[in-house]
DNA sequence: TTAATGATATATCATAATGATATGTTTTGA
DNA sequence: TCAAAACATATCATTATGATATATCATTAA
């Protein structure tokens, strides 16, 4: 009764639909446009490349076809493929599944003194300001890009995602600080 | 050179360091309060306790001497151990690593028709909203608990941290929607 | 009384995912 | 020209998950 984990198959055909490319470049990407929300192993990603080959949901084309001596094996999507795809997107996503090493420590916070949380919480707020003004920079660009005549929507979107999150991140922060201060009168 | 992960270790150790217990109910007590923010498996959990005990940061104390015949497992944590977590709270925290599919799939919503996307966007307004209910009901109990001297800060601002995160969601998939919609006239 | 059910409790395994490392080629730029 | 950076694939140990197996104890309804 196998559960539905393995979203890399996704993540990757995802990739391929947007062009043929190497597991290389793939890897590339998602580090570069996708690490806020998303990432990928090489450890996965060849893997399943070989397995949607197998599963004809993508064609591989070699070296000799390709012309570039690298050893590099381009990937592309098959109608099939495209079809898992769309089949895939239509499924209902699933809750996600968080690990925030910051709640961790303040939830354990009676273990140390006040002064330790206090800190990783303005680190916090100034890493979360700053990727504020970073996906504020994406969007942006993505505005620059639509002017020009480029659609770019369903990026801008997760990029105007990484603003409230971040934002809500940063003065939850900033929230919490305060209120350790207040409390602060009753250590000793 | 190999990194930081397994955090297991200390989240085992924090429990512990509430009171001593079995690994079933330390997996209990993170499925109940922990869950929106960190998650771990038996699977982790048991080999995690074995661990603690060979490195003297934990005791076992097995069914004799709780005279439970239920084959159950006590573990206890040493000196050694609050050392260790202690030590552990005043590292930096590593910086999450986020996997949310909702935004792959509006990532890739070039791939099907906007109304799919708008109703995985519904369903994320309603589960958020739900969820901040949620959390702003474990504010009040802890409230309520603080009312009867028992402190309770730090865990209530991890709920803090639920609402204003949930919130942000909620409002970024509101707002998503709003765009997609209106972009809608440019389809077909 | 007893049978079923659900909670308690530990353990293990296949699968998934990460992060590191090994290996080699091509491109770039000082 | 030669060293460093980028391109490219592959594999492995470790970490984590989710499922399943096994068994006991507590509750409750027939």
């Amino acid at each position: 009764m196998k559960e539905n984990t393995g979203k890399t198959k996704y993540v990757v055909l995802g990739m391929l639909a947007r062009m043929p490319q190497t597991g290389y470049t793939i890897k590339k990407w998602i580090e570069h446009e996708y690490s806020h929300f998303w990432q990928e192993s090489f450890g996965q990603i060849y893997p399943t490349l070989k397995k949607l080959v197998s599963e004809g949901l993508a064609v591989s084309s070699n070296d000799t076809e390709t012309g570039n001596g690298r050893g590099q094996i381009v990937y592309r999507i098959t109608d099939a493929g495209r079809k898992a795809l769309s089949d895939w997107l239509r499924e209902e996503p699933e809750i996600e599944k968080l690990r925030y090493e910051i709640l961790l420590k303040v939830s354990f916070g009676e273990n140390t003194e006040p002064e330790v949380l206090l800190g990783h919480l303005d680190n916090s707020i100034k890493r979360n300001e700053n990727l504020v003004k970073e996906m504020n920079d994406y969007i942006e660009r993505f505005d620059q890009l639509k002017e020009q005549g480029t659609d770019c929507t369903y990026s801008q979107l997760t990029a105007l995602c990484g603003v409230y999150l971040y934002s809500a991140m940063r003065d939850w922060a900033a929230e919490a600080k305060k209120i350790i201060s207040e409390k602060g009168g009753n250590f000793k």
